[in-house]
DNA sequence: TAATATACTGTATAAATACCCAGTACTATT
DNA sequence: AATAGTACTGGGTATTTATACAGTATATTA
């Protein structure tokens, strides 16, 4: 997708918002009199030039055919669900997912990449429990506290992070029946997935 | 809604159809084309039928100008969520919805009615933490055990439910620092918003 | 310096489109 | 027997609409 410019960008808001607010695409004349052109070609150049960048389709001859080729409506299809098994990575190779679930990208703030089912109840005092589907955003931005999915050797694991020193870093569950795990980053190397944005919990 | 024949039903399917496939409404003649009609005056009587029946609306004078009323893809979008504020029913009016939650209806197994944002710790154990939101089907069909929303007075609460004898129904928390609630329907009403069949939490 | 993209006004026109009228035929209701 | 609703064909027309052409002006790039 390349550069849009700031006129462009505000016609391409109007189509959405047209289409939002009618349910239908805008003529050019209706670009022109929502954004105040004195002529139906000034929408047509910047029509033209949106096309040209791909972030719509003209259906030639046809009246309204616009067509908003990134909606934002459209990326609500299908997350997929990963099983958390017990060893191995968490990939988004097909034979282990689950399922998918629709549901809108920004359902946790800031968008996430794939759910991943609890085993287990390391972090039940964090509300996670058995069977749970955890949001995870794939991340290496991660702080003290934050829940992390991660990934020692072939054990995948979710665990509360807590950095102890540039060498230690400490994996701690939420149930006292578990014990902190620590690991020490010159002897044993650990890989950060992702971290946990949100939760669904499917009864 | 008026109830509504065969053929206009056809017509329906087939402006949801062409809007899904295109993103636009269908012309008069587009109609014609996908039902096989000859003049474009068949559409055109279906259309004004729909709209008398309140199905659609047309907008006059404007080119592809049909607005479904009750768009299937309208139903999925938008789940409310309802503070759980410390006493008084939770009502969908609309100063007690926070904002809503797009999602698909099928999203917990069954369907649900609407989101219940958890207020307290009484029910940590069963991993519903502060803020949560429940979502809330509404139903009488409650077994023991489920996680009920409850209103006694003008308190709501969520409980396990366990009824004991035809007249005591226990409320029972999830925290060890909470106990159970006993209520004798003789003497205390009880009325059971519904029950909960699944969560979400965002982080 | 020329070429290219952006950002407009203004005018014109062929095609797309809504929408009207005149019929025909069938069915259900009053 | 009359009225109204459904379900079409067929044709006509005024309006809507896409789209081309002719300009003007500015900024950026080669």
């Amino acid at each position: 997708m390349k550069e849009i410019t700031i006129q462009q960008n505000k016609v391409l808001d109007c189509i959405q918002g047209y289409i939002n607010k009618t349910g239908f695409p805008p003529t050019r004349a209706n670009i022109c009199r929502e954004l105040g052109f004195k002529s139906p070609n000034s929408a047509e150049t910047h029509l033209r030039a949106l096309e040209k960048k791909g972030f719509i389709r003209i259906e030639s001859g046809t009246s309204r055919g616009i067509t908003l080729v990134n909606p934002v409506g459209k990326e609500e299809s299908g997350f997929p669900i990963i099983g958390l098994v017990a060893a191995g990575s968490p990939t988004l190779a097909s034979e282990n997912i689950e399922k998918t679930v629709n549901c809108p990208p920004s359902f946790f703030g800031s968008g996430f990449d794939y759910f991943l089912r609890v085993k287990g109840l390391s972090m039940k005092d964090a509300g996670i429990m058995e069977d749970d589907l955890i949001a995870v955003k794939k991340t290496q931005d991660i702080r003290n506290g934050d829940i992390v999915i991660a990934r020692i050797e072939d054990e995948v694991t979710v665990k509360y992070f807590e950095r102890k020193s540039p060498e230690i870093v400490h994996l701690k569950p939420a149930n006292e029946d578990f014990n902190d795990i620590e690991i020490d980053l010159r002897e044993t190397e650990i890989h950060i997935e992702g971290k946990s944005v949100g939760l669904i919990r499917e009864n």
